[in-house]
DNA sequence: ATAATATTTTAGAGTAATCTAAATTAATTA
DNA sequence: TAATTAATTTAGATTACTCTAAAATATTAT
């Protein structure tokens, strides 16, 4: 039906269109798949011929349904397969992206059901990414940037909006992974970095750029 | 390194090596891949080229031990993959292959040991044929067709010769998976068909045909 | 509004795999 | 051994994807 290279095509302009209203560039999709634009306009034309996107030549493309849930259910693989590797093989979470990339192409969906089962049907994959059901639908994950935290309140990590080995390998080392709660005990007004408060009383530095990719929640003890 | 397709190739021509001293002829290797003639000598320049195989044209192909490493990587990462979808996942010894066939191309090393780690070394895969360890050395399984029984002794099913879905559902039926024990309490003098008696004393009917491709070692109580 | 710049598309070609049909080599049989 | 048949290889095309360089279109800046 889809070949792997369309799949990854669908996940790009999947990705790039997510939160952005207008419709995503031809030169956006080759930078994010590190192609030319000349194949990205090859692509487009085969991937509009399917009904997958709107495309219009010159004016950028925008997904359809059938091209949203063809990569939802590839971004379902791929985040069902990381959690695999990490909760079962017990990869690291910087060390899982791209074995997820070959996996994810695994093309039968009752693997992928059954491999959902024997997790126990997660829903978040190890970065705090929300893993789509079956007909991807996707939970709404209400995160908000670090950055934005405030003092005298109860944070949970959620997620992050790098997910580069080396940032993830950071946020390991300061112990800053999904889950993990924290306060904020002082933010400095000139740079705004901020001094973090974990529960066993210790704490860590963290600059303002590496705040704004770190994903939190407002934590309530229910 | 190698394609996929390289890779199928490379599996096809080992199988069809292992236990035939003469070369591997371009029809046998186009049958088994259900390919034409012409694109199977393309690809044997190209493996030829790689040094994966020796090919003098018109006298076929015999695998060179670079060739042979790579296969029996392969085969170790299907059957590893066939026995965490029977024994993790749950599904039957006859619907793995395919799936099996596409997880076989993934390519980390690492995650092929961790897999073997996880699901505790296993030795063989769900149809009792061997899995190559890191090294590409094979146990040899000692294995007889069950046409080769006699009568007054105990045997324990260890294998199948023939892997399609039909035949393992029909085993299935029978009662006939690899582990099980039986002996042979009657051989019919004309037709060789037998007649094999279980554990529990129940028992069941096979004719000389089936028993061909089933594999069984001797029993000896340890 | 027109010129300069940036982006996108087309044109033409390359690689990996595939096919059918024709030509070549080997094996069989008379 | 020569002729027929079978197997294999070559020739020439096709599909999916890729590229660079040139042409077309859009954006921006004066």
């Amino acid at each position: 039906m889809t070949t792997s290279t369309e799949e990854n095509y669908l996940k790009s302009i999947y990705h790039l269109s997510v939160g952005h209203p207008n419709p995503v560039l031809t030169s956006e999709i080759a930078d994010s798949l590190t192609t030319s634009s000349a194949s990205v306009t090859d692509m487009l034309k085969k991937l509009s011929e399917k009904n997958l996107i709107e495309y219009e030549r010159y004016k950028g493309v925008r997904i359809t349904r059938k091209g949203e849930r063809v990569a939802l259910s590839i971004i379902r693989r791929h985040r069902l397969w990381e959690v695999f590797l990490t909760d079962v093989l017990k990869f690291r979470w910087d060390e899982v992206h791209e074995m997820a990339e070959e996996l994810e192409h695994v093309s039968s969906d009752e693997l992928v059901s059954r491999l959902d089962a024997f997790l126990g049907y997660p829903k978040v994959d190890p970065h705090g990414d929300p893993i789509p059901d079956t007909n991807g639908k996707l939970f709404p994950s209400g995160s908000l940037s670090l950055a934005e935290a405030q003092t005298a309140q109860k944070y949970q990590v959620s997620g992050v909006s790098d997910h580069s080995a080396g940032f993830l390998q950071f946020l390991q080392k300061k112990g800053l992974m999904p889950g993990v709660l924290f306060s904020v005990k002082e933010i400095d007004e000139f740079d705004k970095s901020m001094y973090l408060l974990f529960e066993d009383n210790s704490g860590t530095f963290i600059s303002h750029e590496i705040a704004k990719n770190i994903l939190m929640k407002l934590y309530v003890n229910s």
